[in-house]
DNA sequence: CCGCCCCAAATTGGATACAGTATCCAAATG
DNA sequence: CATTTGGATACTGTATCCAATTTGGGGCGG
């Protein structure tokens, strides 16, 4: 059988882990829901094999987590301290890429870069932010994009073990269109400073870039609400 | 049944892992060799599941990789770029690690650091260092230890991630007695940081330290031999 | 309120399908 | 006659499924 899907170069693993990671991330799932076996199993129409190979993958990402002989879990919400937390890792490990990054400019790099910027720039002067989804995606990327520059697998993979939490984080803030105004021309500004050739300018500025979206973070943080 | 091991609380995945973590960090299978799941599962004595869940748990430690349809490898060896890159990672989170450490020092915090300070010293003393396994799992305690303390767990996520790295480089680096030596003493210099409750000059240290267990090992590493 | 029983779910074991690789043999060529 | 190339075949190992076992928790009756 499956004759038709012969060209098929990924496995139901692979499959299986990526639309949990986006369901994930879209918020599909309760905080703290309970993620049973036999029921992703019906629902994806896999055995249970790879549902449990997928769960284990993304145990590490933070995003679920296990207990011994109780099964998988869909993460906690953050706390406000925890948020703290994880901006105060963005904090350490996110100038130290900008500034890699930034000894490694290339006009590749610089073209990818100005898609999630000029994408953040668009989305950001509409007077209301429609699209939640499309604005942190943009946001997202640039980020991502900065982290694979770096040109350190190490550090990369640090930032992105962060990602997923990150991501993640991003559904329960309620962003103002100020705040997104604020955050692309910080955008602009380290693209800036790559396009001169700055590396330890790009650095400062995304280590502003970072406090900034910390303070936004907390101050908007009282106005938790479902995005969309 | 099973009334005399109830303390048992973990399941066989969990065990396998513990074993197949152990024996890649002993440096028991060389880089770059294929595990193969059937052969693990007849040595282990477990059947292919737990195997297979115990991989992709460790796909995430870097010991290991995956390749679609092809299955799961050991980690190639180093290069010297990567050991570098390594270095320049550990440069950017251990003494942040060490910054927020040192801002929540206890009592108890002390004494269970002066553990693997005080091995490493006597282990440093002897002229000719017999044990490395010892040595270096002195010295894993000593940064493992501190990465616990920042009391960030997404920071203290991020180190270790590269702790399983940075073991597995260890074993190919030769260390002289000398180099032991400074070492202990540079680990004492950060406990005495500590104490005296200077978070910045403990961060400091950190930084020093690693800079110099970098210069050693990149002279050092012409003589990569099999320890013990 | 306590203990027993039942059920849902995790964990594990083995069996099967399938892909990729290596090997071997034979025919064709120089 | 030696060498190379083509293709068919056997084999190794992954990916997957399904069944059996065990555990944890909750409801029911005492």
């Amino acid at each position: 059988m499956a004759r038709d899907d012969a060209p098929e170069r990924t496995t139901h693993a692979d499959k299986v882990y990526a639309l949990l990671f986006g369901q994930l991330m879209n918020g599909t799932f309760d905080p703290g829901a309970a993620l049973n076996i036999p029921t992703l199993s019906r629902e994806f129409e896999v055995s249970q094999t790879p549902i449990r190979e997928a769960l284990a993958r993304l145990e590490h990402t933070g995003l679920v987590h296990r207990e011994a002989l109780r099964g998988y879990f869909v993460a906690a919400l953050f706390s406000e301290v925890e948020l703290d937390k994880l901006m105060e890792a963005r904090l350490v490990l996110e100038p130290a890429l900008a500034l890699e990054a930034g000894r490694r400019v290339t006009p590749e790099f610089l073209a990818k870069l100005l898609v999630p910027i000029d994408d953040l720039l668009r989305l950001s002067e509409s007077q209301v932010v429609r699209s939640f989804r499309e604005y942190w995606s943009a946001d997202e990327d640039f980020h991502t994009l900065i982290a694979e520059q770096s040109a350190n697998p190490f550090l990369e993979g640090a930032y992105r073990s962060l990602g997923g939490q990150v991501q993640r984080f991003r559904l329960f803030v309620k962003l103002g269109s100020a705040d997104a105004r604020f955050a692309a021309a910080e955008h602009r500004q380290i693209y800036d400073a790559f396009v001169a050739r700055a590396p330890e300018a790009a650095a400062d500025l995304m280590r502003h870039h970072i406090e900034s979206a910390r303070l936004r973070a907390l101050s908007d943080r009282k106005t938790i609400l479902a995005n969309e």
